[in-house]
DNA sequence: CAGGAATGTGACGAATACGTGACATCCCCT
DNA sequence: AGGGGATGTCACGTATTCGTCACATTCCTG
């Protein structure tokens, strides 16, 4: 199974370039010259992969950056940006846009081949989802201890960002309130099981919108959900 | 940690003239005239970067590209060719040799330079932070041991100079109380000590404004932020 | 629709984690 | 030896956070 990649640039002939590069490398490509073509694309066809040039007429490479990640279907794909000036570098990588890497032009085949690799090769999306996950317009990064909400931070104590990150990464997973005990505090059962309650409480008052990813399964314990 | 550089190229005043301006902007350089020199210099020594003359007596410069390639030592360490002519610079960066970029003869030391630091300079965030880190007015002189705010000097005790470093290099990530004690410390025993905190409050102290980029993050660690 | 079980909510005392000041020890330098 | 700075430890106060309980609400079952 050929892994498919989208690209995107309003240059035909760079399109063409970096296409047959890619598909000597035995890729499956599809191309979009402009930022709707872009977003239908990359919805339509759910690429591996998407690259993605800043300059682009109308709707710049950020704005699609911005798109693709709000969107469930494609909030994931992982997105290496080409961009001309170092200077925007930062602001691709950070968390507003949340890009996996960037190319600065001109780069050669060669450069390009191992950047695709080096993110798809190694399965990212397990990689790093174990760094930072993202739903939608949550995000949770465990090393940052830092949790947001379109981009806007939320102050949450130590056990309730534990319990979140506990729920999120076992995603869709019903979680009881006894595995929950076990994970987030380390107890053996010392504890009233009415804790978790409480904290999830606290929790969801503090994700605000974002506590739709919070289920109860009642009789049974909560889950994450997308 | 300087960087290495394996400069090849069969004549001599050239290899003198590059590897003095190489050393001179703070490369650690060594040398091959040979093809056969060369590969053996590039398995031992596994430069960062390998600068590589096309004209060679017996092997020449694209037979040792692909010989390079071809052994995971060295597959990965960029290769920048120098060749006269421009007919062969598609070959040069094409798949089937893959140099990272290219140099047409003569050129000048400050272009040189230039192509060297576009290449390595880019990974390189990690690598940069260990020598000089940036934060607003707050500078970090890390081999030199100086901290400044707005050009004004900080005078700090080692411990403290560690700490601040230790904290600035995971920029963003929280460390908690026991990891700094081990990368600072370097004790293995997590003996519950206010240690971490007193010498906090000491680098806030004498940090003073720049203090903000030292988070606290209760039940956590600390932090540096931005 | 009623009743019970499970979960959500609000409040409160207890526990905890952190900042701070003080102090003893160590080490280097003169 | 003495002095001064650096370092590690401790005790204490405070603000936050936690765990629990009582009560309200919701949901399922019969």
């Amino acid at each position: 199974m050929k892994q498919k990649i989208l690209v995107v640039d309003d240059e035909p002939e760079a399109v063409e370039l970096v296409e047959f590069n890619l598909k000597q490398a035995g890729y499956a490509v599809s191309t979009a010259t402009d930022g709707v073509e872009a977003l239908k694309k990359a919805r339509a066809q759910t690429p591996d992969m998407i690259l993605l040039d800043v300059m682009l007429p109308e709707m710049d490479g950020f704005e699609i950056c911005k798109t693709l990640r709000l969107e469930t279907s494609t909030a994931r794909t992982p997105i290496l940006m080409l961009t001309a000036k170092a200077s925007e570098i930062d602001r691709v990588l950070g968390l507003e846009l949340g890009a996996d890497d960037y190319l600065t032009k001109p780069f050669s085949p060669r450069e390009l081949l191992l950047r695709i690799k080096k993110i798809l090769g190694r399965g990212v999306v397990e990689e790093k989802s174990r760094d930072q996950l993202r739903y939608g317009d949550l995000m949770i990064d465990v090393p940052r201890h830092v949790a947001s909400w379109k981009g806007k931070g939320i102050e949450l104590t130590a056990t309730e960002f534990k319990l979140l990150t506990t729920l999120a990464q076992r995603t869709g997973r019903v979680q009881s309130r006894d595995s929950l005990l076990r994970d987030v505090w380390e107890y053996d059962s010392l504890i009233d099981t009415r804790t978790v309650d409480t904290h999830m409480r606290r929790l969801r008052e503090k994700l605000g919108p974002a506590a739709k990813h919070l289920d109860t399964v009642r009789g049974v314990g909560y889950r994450f959900v997308e």
